[in-house]
DNA sequence: CGCTAAAGTCGAACCGGGTCGACTTTAGCG
DNA sequence: CGCTAAAGTCGACCCGGTTCGACTTTAGCG
């Protein structure tokens, strides 16, 4: 296999990724136009759609690439041993800038892979990763004795990841509008949850 | 006031609403064209923006009527004095048959209320009736004694809200494809955040 | 090496949301 | 009632995502 054409075709692949790469993070999405992405890549506007189904496609490639980045910083802020809340604060505070560097580049983000028009596996995929992440968190906490044993794990990363999707939701919608207001929102709805509501 | 062109706007506005009602729910919304909604109301496209700033507006008038409906029905489901996760998972529930109706409607719905492209009023409105519907039950659970009484009502709210909203993602990202599922991650998010996740 | 069918490419066109600016209606004043 | 400025209407157009179909390249067989 991996003849001649199949290396092209990667190649051409990775130069639309590329270009998503420079002109999503300099211009923001929805002021690239394909054809902007296609003269980046050297190709025409049209061939786009023979490597991507939709722009939102595209948009996903080029987030793996920075998700990557994203998460490998993460390790280094956070304590594989500091207690729960602490980590999840970071975890979320680091997301968050992420996502706010470029507030659109946010919105598009969750709505294409929280929200999206059919169901890929490329959105599926980047929940999981992120679950996963939690996940592992998660374990430890329960190894230190910290939470609850019974609980699945799916569903207390699922609780936790939506936790920090509303907090999302509130800067989006302007129920929040700083930082400070985020990590208090985060705060509180992290106590509640880990202490319960009930009585 | 309330002049003869006034009269007419209006009017003219509710056979726009009328029609998107119509044709939204047949056709669906993106399968619902500008010049659709124009003709069905017996305009030109292009008056249509004179009346709403872009179709996602539309949507969200259409579906003001919607919700009117829906909540109503609610409140002879509900008896006000049940438990409060029985209260809870029976808003949900009908929530989630309405929005699921039409699962296009539902995503669009979302997509526009909680992540949308400009903080406009109306979208925040949609989400603070929500929030107060949920804040009444909620202290009722309080007076019961059901809830525990220094946490805030809006923080409250807002991760049950929260709950309803990753289960709806879950619908649309594949994780959870039917209504049992859905009841059944539905209920283990609500013991999680009742109960506590903390030992 | 020549041929062919499949794969890849792209210009042209479609489609639908949104804007512009010229035209039409009408409120409300004298 | 007549006039005018403001409000309302809409045809023509722009723009960008997506599709179509004709053209070009190339793998791989004889």
């Amino acid at each position: 296999m991996t003849g001649k054409r199949e290396q092209k075709k990667e190649q051409t692949r990775q130069a639309i990724v590329a270009a998503a790469v420079d002109l999503f993070s300099s211009k923001g999405y929805e002021k690239t136009s394909i054809e902007d992405l296609a003269k980046a890549a050297g190709i025409g506007k049209s061939t786009v759609y023979t490597y991507f189904k939709a722009k939102e496609e595209i948009f996903l490639a080029f987030f793996d690439e920075e998700f990557e980045y994203s998460f490998s910083a993460l390790h280094e802020h956070v304590d594989p041993d500091a207690p729960l809340i602490n980590q999840l604060h970071t975890l979320f505070m680091l997301q968050y800038e992420f996502v706010t560097k470029n507030r659109e580049f946010g919105r598009i983000l969750v709505r294409e892979t929280l929200f999206p028009k059919s169901v890929t596996s490329l959105a599926k995929e980047s929940n999981q990763r992120y679950l996963d992440a939690l996940g592992e968190i998660l374990n430890r906490a329960k190894e230190r004795g910290e939470i609850r044993p019974e609980f699945d794990n799916f569903f207390l990363a699922a609780h936790f990841f939506m936790i920090y999707l509303g907090s999302l939701s509130g800067l989006y919608t302007g129920y929040i509008t700083t930082t400070e207001e985020v990590e208090i929102g985060l705060m509180t709805l992290l106590n509640q949850a880990l202490q319960g509501i009930a009585l």
